[in-house]
DNA sequence: CAATTTACTTGTCATTTGGCAAGAAATCAT
DNA sequence: ATGATTTCTTGCCAAATGACAAGTAAATTG
């Protein structure tokens, strides 16, 4: 028997609904393990299966004009991980989507997920939710951009992200930041001697 | 008798319908005119309201920690011009929208917009879309910051975006691009020299 | 456990960007 | 039109960051 207990709560947190809809949703879903350094989705692919991210986490990075890898996201369980942009315009993505530790994961398929959201409003809901917290999360992340220095942005990112740290290496993190590892190194130099 | 066929343009590009239903949809809209300077959501208020932007220019806008003005968005007709997540989450927003020219305008309260969502599915497809399709140039707006130059930034922004040159001031766009109308004066004279 | 790879730090120097202030140019209001 | 305001540019210097390379530490692999 499959434990979804994770799953639930986190479906039941973005959106409130009775235990016995958030399993049944949950259940719908099929269980997955990813091996470190397995990839969920490659540039050029459409993505046809989203998942949700029990536990370990994963990264999204694409290359820039020189060929390096670029960090777009990073994921921390509990959380949906996926190209939103591949997956509900079903086109080919930008993006790679690679684990960074072992993971435990739910998936399903895009036909599967439009099916449930025609039959049932709590799903679409649900859905939509999601989409407009990835919304605010991208649009935050902007903002800092803005307006935080480098540093700013790292002692945030540290606040709220305590578990990426201890688990992703920072090379991954500065790309993300924006900055490059050096900076990133000395910026964390600079801090630990205050 | 007042002509939606602008917007009605722009429904069918974002999401193919037959032009009587588009322009059924674009009728519930009520036109409204905005001078230069005027508000359309000051920071704290819920965004009661949605709008669709027929002609003229708009910013987004929010202040740092130091008081100074941050531009978020700048908005080019035609467009939808909202605070997505005060609209859809009915939250506070943190963000002050204003004209930056007179405009021509079309809104629809949050009510009707939810009336309207459960009574035609094409209408909450197209939310969906225009949700979707706004994710998608903000996450092309942070693998800019995070890859481009700020040379490059402006000079994608240039080709996208020329209308906006000719009608907003430069320190507006130097501070959407996350850096100082001086920064950006040098890097235009540095261009112009080549 | 030894060898290899990967991650992280640090130094040097170049480049980019910011902060501030002054002045020129353009725009706006009366 | 003219005076006031806003916008834009420019110079100067400081601060932040990048590029590259070397060296150390840590993790991984066989």
């Amino acid at each position: 028997m499959i434990n979804t207990e994770i799953f639930e709560k986190y479906i039941i947190s973005l959106f409130p609904m009775p235990t016995e809809k958030a399993n049944f949703f949950a259940k719908q879903f099929e269980p997955i393990l990813l091996s470190k350094n397995e990839f969920l989705l490659k540039e050029g692919k459409i993505s046809k299966v989203t998942h949700f991210l029990e536990s370990g986490f994963i990264r999204s990075f694409t290359l820039d004009t020189n060929g390096n890898e670029v960090t777009t996201n990073i994921f921390s369980a509990p959380c949906f991980v996926n190209d939103f942009l591949s997956f509900f315009k079903q086109q080919p993505t930008k993006e790679n989507i690679q684990a960074l530790t072992a993971c435990n994961l739910f998936r399903m398929n895009y036909d599967d997920i439009q099916v449930y959201f025609h039959s049932f409003p709590e799903f679409r809901e649900f859905g939509r939710i999601m989409l407009v917290t990835n919304y605010s999360l991208l649009h935050e992340r902007i903002l800092g951009m803005i307006k935080d220095t480098a540093e700013i942005r790292y002692l945030k990112m540290l606040e709220q992200h305590k578990d990426i740290f201890k688990n992703v290496p920072l090379k991954i993190i500065a790309s993300y930041l924006g900055i490059t590892d050096s900076s990133l190194s000395r910026i964390r130099k600079e801090i630990a001697q205050k």
